[in-house]
RNA sequence: GGGCCUGUAGCUCAGGUGGUUAGAGCGCUACACUGAUAAUGUAGAGGUCCGUGGUUCGAGUCCACGCAGGCCCA
């Protein structure tokens, strides 16, 4: 019976279902976290995917760098709860489900209930949980999907109530209004999201102005402001320009009333308003009307010089005059010379750019009172401007004579085109045309002209869009800045600029979080509100709704509770329902806003836990995450809402360590969609490589936090060149342990003090790859850690451990050193299954299930094993390095050995190679090593020339780091008198230590160990050399060497042969040959038990001539040979 | 427009604190090995280190300005 199972071929796919089999039948993950009960906990948090749509590749990627570190931390022996967890809310759900029901948001309430629209909604978020499931199990990530979170779930949002209610308690939370896209003929506001579908922007022909801002205190002067949105302009309150531009001031005439004036405008503009052919013109002979219209610059300035110059108001309408600082310059950071006159506009009710600016310099913006009192901009939210501004234009239209299309009453200046008036009309002219033209009349524009831009379109009405101020709930995460900024100095991230550059200047640059969305799906903001605002409650919990809605109900505000009790949903309609009352007795409504999504992924380590109601035990376990992992694209959205609202609620990070990587692309490095048909499915994938190849080679191939550029051949290299060399090197151990009937055992194994050199060495380098991993893994370099694993595998394990050992494995019976070797390989193919178990965690369990088998002490699975560390005693940095010399020197030798001039195979034994040695340490460490290089390139000795042979040549080279430091400039004097020193000077220096160079007159001391000396030459010999090392070989051949070289020749011949007859490695033969010349005579009689030994031959003859013979070709001649197998 | 990332061989990527001749794997070419064999080894060819300036005795590496691609935000 075969203690190691054998495989001819292997199907790794295969290996990922059956493993993947065993773990639930087993049951190993909820294993690998029960065993850790008591223990430290590691946590970890998992950012909640939202199940809408099908998983891609790149969640392979993020699911599998979740659950590295994971492994990892359980074998290291801590605790690792992973709850699962379910975006459900959200924008994308509402498209998809509005998509598949053929409806828009306007016919929610009309054609379809919120009732019902919201149960559709529910319905669908879940729709691909399966085949995110499946995904998730196949590719082995490791996280509790039988208990996950919900955020739509009502536990949950009881949790997000309590946490908005603590900051509504530390005045947090508040309403406040925001500029946003907005749609009048729709009545919304617009999403950027639905900003961006495609049509939306459009290029339109607007009218533009460059108005005239009249200076105070100056005789026409006017500052010259560009929009290509007139109807902002009696909104105007302040102008921008930037404080690094030129600016000039230019005497010219108005083009319009050809008034003289003097304008200012950015110099580099210049040439956009004034034709130079006028240049040269004479502004005294200018008369009005004439085309080119004179100018003359009068005068330069920065724009800093133009800050706080006070003008008039455009449009001087009482209603709206504001008080100092309105009207004046300030500075805008974003104003460019572009386009424009460089000095920019600024209407605080319709600009984001201008309200953010306007509250940084504390300038008022125009407003008009409602009846409430509160302030509300001149145009009404149909678009159109109030009376209080009709009624001036209607009066100016009179004063200069305009007419238009239709008359205008004080009741239609829709600012742009919402009346669907027949723009074709001759006579048409909308407001912005009317306003130019008073402009124009009234020596206020210096230039009209149509401009055509791209403008975003409502996507359902089709109408342009104003950018418009709507009321929203802010939380007010600017007042926990500093230390929001000072608490993400302590977070590790991965890769560190993330932290400090993206994120640490999202912080930096923070403004009040937008909690508000007018939407129908997602958590509800549990503020009630009497209808004049005067009063209002934030509810913390369901009990709290539930004891309010009895009060309400008491009071006769509602008959019964609109919330189900036996099954509580705290979605829309049903809070909209609940009417509470207020302590003066008033009614209370919802406010109608539902929270941003973001804030329920943020919350997720409380309302996971439902915590304070719940699990506060589990929750202060797990809290603060040790790790967590997304795209980088959660920058601001997931990682900043975790942050947030753990500093303002808890003083706390919520994360420690957080990897943000990066996007997943083509392998031409473009975006993956489906729509171009580039996407990678993850299922197909899986299908052919396995899970392992997959996960291995994504983190393989480039470090997380970089893009990938996906390339399937990537992932067929790392399974050819990686699992391919570690379970060839599995099934050669396999083969002959089974032959030898080898079975591991550790009580009984030889101390690796007893062991090889050869054995030693491999032990200490696998002593140091643990080292290596431990220490990568431990910073989150997962790439690194894969990289040197890979590197052990294929050129240290495979490539050399193996291949110098293995005539071990298979010459004659077992032995110590038979044992020595098997116990060496199979320790580092175990420690190597438990290395790599955390990234290939089916084919490290395959691999350690075959290895321990027919062990009696196996563990029943690799996840659930402890880790074994590094074991600091059998580390041999000096073995490390003779190994290391004995490859690079045997590398030389075979370089040598097929240099065209030379051309000696290396079956063909060769006498000796010599080494110039520098140092008695160098010559130690080759010796230890000589027998391996002497058997690798087949050489029968290694000679070593020191000082005391004549032959040595050395060379000698400055250590430019250490004399760059010492001589600074004078350096390349002294490299230029170094490189021309001969035997003498070198001689001279090692023999006093120092000596002395004229540079310039100044004598210089140079020490020995400011030059590197080294040997370089055998007069006489070839000779290779690799930096400090030189090897020469000696190419003489002997009669004996080529004899031994024929032999050699036969050996490989005879192998062939009964390879060819099918014979198995035990088997034995006989071996008959025809005599031949004297030379393959002799080599026969003199290496015939080398030849029988070799090719296990009973008997081996030289006959004179051999009946039913095999002509063998031996490259330079032909022998008749006969093999039979032995009985 | 702003912030951040990336740019090194045909491809995928390494290249602490600046140091003489910039590396690996794949691919290519040649050779070798043939009891790990639908494997493997060795060698070779292949580079304006995105560009331009600067700092320095010396720059792939540091600085500035650009270019190209990407992400996020306006």
């Amino acid at each position: 019976m075969k203690k190691y199972q054998e495989f001819k071929q292997v199907d790794y796919p295969n290996i990922g279902e059956s493993v993947l089999q065993y773990w639930k039948e087993n049951n190993i993950f909820n294993k690998s976290v029960a065993n850790r009960e008591g223990a430290e906990t590691f946590t970890f948090f998992e950012g909640p995917p939202s199940a809408n749509g099908t998983p891609g590749i790149h969640h392979v990627m993020a699911r599998t760098l979740k659950d590295i570190f994971c492994r990892y931390k359980t074998l290291k022996g801590f605790q690792v709860k992973r709850k699962g967890g379910w975006d459900t809310h959200g924008l994308p759900v509402e498209l998809q489900v509005e998509k598949e029901l053929g409806i828009t948001k306007e016919d929610i309430g009309k054609k379809i209930t919120v009732e019902e629209y919201n149960r559709k909604c529910r319905e669908t978020v879940m729709r691909f949980k399966d085949e995110w499931d499946d995904l998730t199990e196949k590719i082995g990530y490791w996280v509790d999907l039988d208990d996950p979170y919900i955020t739509f779930d009502a536990k949950y949002i009881e949790t997000l109530w309590h946490l908005l209610k603590r900051l509504y308690d530390k005045d947090l939370l508040y309403k406040g209004y925001t500029i946003q896209p907005y749609s009048p003929a729709a009545g919304t506001g617009l999403s950027s999201h639905e900003l961006n579908q495609p049509g939306c922007y459009r290029d339109v022909k607007d009218t533009s102005i460059t108005a005239q801002f009249k200076l105070k205190g100056e005789e026409s002067t006017y500052i010259l402001a560009w929009t290509t949105t007139p109807w902002t302009l009696p909104s105007n309150s302040a102008l921008a320009i930037g404080e690094k531009l030129d600016y000039v001031k230019v005497k010219t005439f108005n083009p319009y009333t050809y008034d003289a004036q003097t304008v200012i405008l950015a110099k580099s503009r210049l040439s956009a308003y004034f034709n130079p052919k006028a240049k040269e013109l004479s502004l005294a002979e200018y008369k009005a009307g004439d085309k080119l219209i004179p100018y003359e610059v009068v005068g330069e300035m920065k724009g800093a010089d133009l800050l706080g110059l006070e003008y008039e108001q455009l449009f001087p309408i009482e209603a709206i005059s504001l008080p100092h600082p309105a009207f004046t310059v300030v500075s805008g950071d974003y104003v460019t010379t572009e386009d424009g006159t460089g000095i920019v506009h600024l209407a605080k009710a319709f600009g984001a750019d201008d309200f953010r600016t306007l509250v940084q310099n504390n300038v008022p913006g125009v407003f008009v009172q409602d009846e409430k009192g509160n302030d509300i901009p001149v145009v009404d939210k149909q678009g159109k401007f109030l009376p209080i501004i009709g009624e001036y234009l209607a009066a100016k239209m009179k004063e200069h004579g305009i007419t238009a299309h239709k008359d205008y009453g004080v009741n239609d200046f829709y600012v742009k085109n919402y009346t669907d008036d027949n723009e074709d009309d001759k006579e048409y002219k909308n407001t912005d045309v009317i306003i130019s033209i008073i402009l124009k009349n009234e020596s206020k524009a210096f230039k009209v002209e149509k401009y055509e831009h791209s403008y975003p379109h409502c996507w359902r009405t089709d109408k342009p869009i104003l950018y418009y101020p709507l009321e929203s709930w802010f939380i007010k995460t600017t007042a926990y800045k500093d230390r929001m900024v000072e608490l993400n100095k302590t977070i590790n991230w991965k890769p560190e600029a993330t932290g400090t550059g993206r994120f640490g200047n999202w912080l930096e640059n923070l403004v009040d979080w937008n909690l508000s969305r007018s939407r129908f799906w997602g958590t509800p903001l549990p503020i009630w509100r009497t209808k004049d605002g005067s009063e209002e409650i934030c509810i913390g919990s369901i009990d709290e709704l539930k004891s309010e809605i009895k009060k309400s109900i008491e009071a006769g505000l509602m008959e019964s509770s609109p919330i189900n009790e036996e099954e509580i949903d705290l979605h829309r309609p049903y809070v909209d329902d609940v009417i509470l009352v207020s302590p003066k007795g008033v009614a209370m409504y919802r406010e109608p806003d539902l929270i941003d999504v973001w804030f329920d992924s943020g919350a997720m380590p409380y309302a996971q836990w439902h915590y304070p109601f719940e699990n506060e035990d589990i929750f202060k376990a797990n809290y603060p995450a040790d790790y967590i992992a997304e795209g980088v694209d959660q920058t601001r959205g997931w990682f900043f809402t975790l942050h947030a609202i753990a500093v303002m609620l808890f003083d706390t990070v919520s994360f420690k360590n957080v990897i943000a990587n990066g996007l997943v692309l083509d392998k031409n490095g473009n975006k993956m969609s489906k729509r171009l048909g580039n996407a990678v499915d993850p299922f197909k994938t899986l299908k052919e490589y396995g899970p392992d190849a997959l996960r291995w080679y994504m983190l393989s191939n480039a470090n997380p936090w970089d893009n990938l550029k996906f390339s399937l051949d990537g992932v067929a290299e790392v399974q050819r060149r990686f699992f391919g060399t570690l379970q060839n090197t599995y099934n050669f151990f396999a083969l002959y342990a089974n032959l030898d009937e080898f079975v591991y055992d550790k009580s009984k194994s030889i101390p690796v003090a007893q062991r090889t050199e050869l054995d030693q060495w491999i032990i200490s380098k696998l002593q140091s790859l643990i080292t290596d991993v431990e220490s990568s893994m431990d910073n989150y370099d997962a790439t690194k850690a894969t990289r040197a694993i890979m590197n052990f595998t294929v050129d240290q394990l495979s490539n050399w451990y193996v291949r110098l050992a293995r005539k071990r494995f298979w010459r004659g019976d077992m032995n110590a050193d038979k044992q020595a070797a098997y116990e060496t390989l199979y320790e580092c193919l175990m420690s190597l299954s438990q290395l790599m178990s955390s990234f290939a965690p089916f084919y490290s369990d395959w691999l350690y299930k075959n290895l321990t088998d027919s062990s009696e002490n196996q563990m029943e699975s690799i996840h659930l094993t402890d880790w074994v560390g590094v074991d600091a005693s059998l580390i041999n940095k000096d073995l490390e390095e003779s190994m290391d010399l004995a490859q690079r020197i045997s590398s030389l030798v075979h370089s040598l050995r097929k240099n065209p001039k030379i051309g000696i195979k290396v079956r063909q034994p060769l006498q000796r190679i010599l080494i110039p040695v520098l140092s008695e340490k160098s010559k130690v460490q080759i010796q230890h090593v000589e027998d391996l290089i002497k058997s690798e390139v087949n050489i029968k000795a290694i000679e070593y020339i020191d000082d005391a042979s004549d032959v040595l040549v050395k060379s000698v080279k400055p250590n430019l780091p250490v004399l760059g430091k010492k001589l600074g400039p004078k350096m390349r004097f002294v490299v230029a008198a170094i490189n021309t020193w001969g035997k003498e000077q070198i001689s001279e220096i090692e023999r006093n230590g120092k000596i002395y160079v004229d540079v310039d007159g100044e004598s210089l001391e140079l020490l020995l160990e400011e030059v590197l000396i080294s040997s370089q030459d055998i007069p006489g010999w070839s000779v290779a050399t690799d930096q400090e090392l030189t090897v020469a070989l000696d190419v003489t051949l002997t009669e004996e060497l080529k004899q031994e070289g024929i032999a050699r020749d036969l050996v490989n011949r005879i192998q062939n042969l009964r390879k060819d007859m099918g014979l198995e490695v035990q088997d034995k033969i006989h071996i008959q040959i025809a005599k031949h010349d004297d030379l393959v005579n002799a080599s026969f009689e003199n290496f015939g038990s080398y030849i029988k030994t070799e090719t296990q031959a009973l008997s081996l003859e030289t006959l004179e001539t051999v009946s039913d013979a095999i002509a063998l070709d031996m490259d330079e001649f032909e022998l008749s040979v006969k093999v039979l197998k032995a009985n």
